[in-house]
DNA sequence: CGCGGACATTCACCCATGTTAAGTTGCCGA
DNA sequence: TCGGCAACTTAACATGGGTGAATGTCCGCG
């Protein structure tokens, strides 16, 4: 189960059916470049991609600007979006983009009706610090034609929530100025890294679709090692964390409070 | 308040007495680069610095080392080492360093015993993702001198917990080979950075100790700008989240729902 | 059909940072 | 007191990746 699977993996078919009603009820749509939340503001709402991809970055004084992460349909963006008083970083629109906004008051509701919801989100902050992490290290030790393996082979995996030895083919919505944004490099040098990647038939980039012919291949350039994704993890553990904090619950009637166990 | 104090800032005195006990009676030692914690392995301990620093990293099959992040006295390392299947990151200790470890039972009864604690160990995990943001940002965007400034003004406030704009010293124990570590430099090159920064009477580093004469001077130079440490925002944030989430409480007898609230 | 904008590509140049390899200092333990 | 190691300095040299600018290609729109 990938990040995108995690809410609709934990809940109960009841529960989907609410939360799904929620999200397409509260449909909205952003433009191109277009910003979600913004640095310094005080947030308003939960979000869920729906379609498209959205990315998280953030802007110096001068104008540099660093993309901290992508959220892929069906991930939130972003959760301290709702319990931080000040916002430390912007999201924007990679390219057209369709979200679900669901205002505090409607949370709140949703939150009641559908008590695994909250372990799910939780697990699903969690596991962005680990992604976080790993692009700490992926800027600041690998060259440039690492960095953007590692990133092709992170939205590869990402999207197909499986880390699949053999080649296969996924959407692909940045463009080399924002894949140069995400990996601290130039436009330019990005340019350079993808044709050599593209000489040496390890990728193709075409029509916002990324090819790999050769997954291992491709993650060997890298380095990449996908259990930073914890792939698979959640369900097991949002258990796990229950039975660890609250082993006298029966696992239904309160399991609101799992949620706060699957976050320590 | 900043990220040391959350804890101790939001118990009760009670829970305060009964949370410290635990923290005396689980002390341990740990020599100079001892591993805490390794990458891959199964988590098997809540743990609080107690004096001394450690340090979060990650390393590459070949050898090369990245710092993710610090942890100083009172902060927790790491809350997800508690909730994952196995720890995508490694924790060792800076120098020599003294810390509590909690063992799972333990923990469980402590949460059960001090209801305050589980709101105030999720808001830490969020700053923790936050400060991770930053260090991305540091690393992919600011050149050398940039991120040694970034860096030690991060040290300075995060153990003030005060954004101060005159002159002071704090505690500093990584060498400048750690240093290069976390910031994605070499050990060189953060020589040549620190001596400049010298010679500009921005800082001195000397005996396990950093002097700033002129704060607002450093932070100029790293364009440091404190609000991703979030500080001083924790006791307001987890009882707005409570409120939230949980309107008709009255605060003080299911307070443990605050923490979920507050990760959301 | 032709224009304009967004993106990709290429090139020449050069600088910030890495590399390697000596020193040098200073502390700690025998 | 001395030896030895860890950390810090310094220097000469190499290079990955940045800069700036021009050109190419595609596509949507009027």
């Amino acid at each position: 189960m990938g990040l995108g699977e995690i809410v609709n993996g934990l809940l109960t078919s009841r529960e989907r059916l609410i939360w799904e009603a929620s999200l397409a009820r509260n449909a909205r749509d952003y433009m191109k470049r277009a910003d979600l939340a913004r640095e310094g503001e005080r947030p308003v709402a939960l979000r869920i991609i729906l379609a498209g991809w959205a990315q998280k970055y953030k802007q110096m004084p001068d104008g540099r600007r660093q993309i901290l992460g992508l959220v892929l349909p069906g991930e939130l963006c972003d959760l301290d979006l709702f319990t931080v008083a000040r916002t430390d970083h912007s999201i924007a629109a990679v390219r057209r983009l369709s979200v679900a906004e669901i205002s505090r008051p409607d949370a709140q509701r949703l939150f009641e009706q559908c008590p695994n919801l909250a372990p799910a989100l939780c697990w699903a902050a969690i596991i962005g610090a680990a992604v976080q992490r790993e692009w700490t290290i992926n800027i600041g030790q690998r060259n440039a034609l690492e960095r953007v393996a590692q990133l092709l082979c992170e939205i590869y995996v990402r999207q197909r929530d499986v880390p699949s030895g053999g080649g296969g083919s996924c959407d692909f919505l940045l463009t080399q100025g924002q894949m140069a944004e995400a990996m601290g490099l130039t436009q330019v040098h990005v340019n350079r890294v993808v044709q050599q990647l593209r000489l040496r038939c390890a990728v193709e980039i075409r029509n916002m679709r990324l090819e790999i012919p050769d997954f291992a291949q491709l993650a060997a350039l890298a380095s990449f090692n996908a259990t930073y994704l914890h792939l698979g993890e959640p369900a097991m553990l949002v258990e796990r964390a229950r039975m660890l904090f609250l082993p006298d619950l029966d696992g239904r009637d309160r399991p609101i409070d799992g949620a706060l166990s699957s976050a320590i």
